[in-house]
DNA sequence: ATGTATGCAAACCATTTGCAATGAC
DNA sequence: GTCATTGCAAATGGTTTGCATACAT
């Protein structure tokens, strides 16, 4: 599953938070490497339960207090973004090498859908602000999916009659 | 404080609160008016605690039960946004009339900016989704304010020596 | 050796829920 | 009169914290 490509961009976050944990006198523990690791074999979105649940079922169980602790820290160092979509939940997703794109939240059924807009991906990146040195965004477009849009124009229309 | 414009302001907010709860066969409770007037007499961004406060101290003291349940009604017909900016905190703004910004998140000390960029408002607008009716979105940029990215420089230089 | 990081369990706290009482329809 | 909504208090659940132990430096 994991092409050489792949291979190189562990190694690259790898020595990324080699950096940063030196940089900011952290400890370079087993524990904070072995996470990493994990979150950029799986490119997918997830939650602190899923990655605990993988790390336990992987050769490296980690307490959930570090787990915490060390998405705290990638938080910090720009190779992992956390998201919060509403209830409470925080979503995380891989930094680096991730392919840009938005999200879009049905406002009905809550379902999330990546979007890639590289026209508006351009716009933003362009767009210079005084006083602030940006270094990441998100971009949060709330509606309605399909479904969810077809299903209650029916529902309205059964009310007006 | 409220001039002749906001008076306009509290009245079509009103009309479409009542055109939710009717069309949604949802009661018109002096509540649910109270919560959404207080929203539209104050401005800026709050959480649950300082609205329910506020609900207090003004003639309309309302339950935290209610206030959650009013909130989640005014999110879902558009009349106000629901932000969380990390912390397990939901902020809350108006939606209706209120100038189009997008925020500017310091990801060191967690201080949150407006910031009106135009152009990029435009990008936004004009883009068109397949299989979605966008409402509303929010974008965050994270990154540094200007005085903690001097801060951090500052440390930098430190350790380099 | 020193003191940071970990694991565990308890604490925290915003939000949700259950239920009896209220009041909109 | 009926049943959605309110208020209260207890429950929930993701996240944080305190403390003893382990281990990176």
């Amino acid at each position: 599953m994991c092409s050489k490509k792949d291979d190189n961009i562990q190694e690259i976050v790898k020595q990324k938070f080699t950096e940063y944990l030196t940089a900011m006198r952290y400890r370079k523990t087993p524990e904070r490497y072995a996470i990493l690791n994990l979150i950029y074999t799986d490119p997918r979105h997830f939650d602190m339960e899923t990655l605990y649940e993988a790390m336990t079922k992987s050769n490296f169980r980690v307490s959930r207090a570090t787990l915490y602790n060390t998405m705290q820290l990638l938080v910090d160092c720009n190779l992992v973004i956390k998201h919060q979509f509403g209830k409470n939940l925080s979503v995380y997703e891989r930094a680096y090498n991730n392919d840009l794109h938005h999200h879009l939240i049905c406002t009905n059924c809550h379902k999330i859908q990546e979007y890639k807009g590289y026209f508006l991906t351009g716009a933003i990146q362009r767009e210079r602000m005084k006083r602030f040195k940006p270094t990441h965004y998100n971009l949060y477009i709330y509606g309605l999916c399909n479904i969810c849009a077809r299903e209650l124009k029916k529902q309205q229309n059964l009310n007006k009659k």
